[in-house]
DNA sequence: ACTCGTTGTTCACAAGTCGGTCACGAGGGC
DNA sequence: GCCCTCGTGACCGACTTGTGAACAACGAGT
């Protein structure tokens, strides 16, 4: 048996992310992260706009489709969802960035490294 | 770019498990399974697609030909089926995961070393 | 034709997971 | 301090999945 290369398109890589969204699968340095439908959704989600910051608002019509109710919590939740999940394959790093009062960004980058440099990008 | 496993001469591999599609043959380190007609179908299918998600429907139509209805069970159930019969073989090895809400995935690595036992989420 | 073992299918209940919400606490800005 | 935002554990109803059991269909052997 062997292997061979394959392009397959429509997926999403982050740092050592690699997201399929046609197929529900998401890895993290090659081993696949058990998600239900909300977290991968919140996942593709974030890892579409990657680096930029993603508005609760948008993140909610993404996943849930439809405005977000005002006080409505539930992104909040499942990026605390995600971020354990992602914590447990990947200790070190550090995925999804809350920037209070805008949003969350996903960046492969450890947090250390937000107040060691710049913030931009 | 990603990897997929490729049959060169017929057989699947995944991990200790050697399928042989064309004789109706499966060996588990080397020890053949005693498999029914659907639960080796089933198991190719899987195989197949080693190491990506599956879903019922997609799994339904590969084994029993034609669409799945909706409620029809027979996927878990010759899952559990297949289940019992690997680990009767390879106890310590977990090879069929289940993605709730996505399907099943087969795949050589223990579930307990991705999540530590713990798989609350 | 009868019996025996096997298989495929379905059912029913058990077990587990998910999604949504709440509550409480930490931390920052004023 | 007070207010606001955010993180997260806990809870619970709804839903999904796991699995033993029942049973009919089938084939092989006698």
């Amino acid at each position: 048996m062997r292997t061979v290369p394959v392009a397959v398109d429509g997926m999403l890589h982050v740092g050592e992310l690699e997201i399929r969204p046609d197929e529900g699968l998401a890895l993290a340095s090659g081993q696949a992260l058990m998600l239900s439908v909300r977290e991968f959704a919140l996942l593709v989600a974030l890892a579409r706009r990657a680096g930029t910051i993603v508005s609760r608002e948008e993140l909610y019509d993404s996943v849930w489709g439809g405005p977000m109710r005002s006080g409505d919590r539930s992104v909040d939740v499942y990026v605390s969802k995600l971020r354990g999940k992602l914590e447990r394959v990947l200790p070190d790093r550090r995925f999804i960035h809350t920037h209070a009062g805008f949003g969350y960004r996903l960046h492969p980058q450890p947090s250390r490294d937000l107040y060691n440099g710049s913030i931009a990008g």
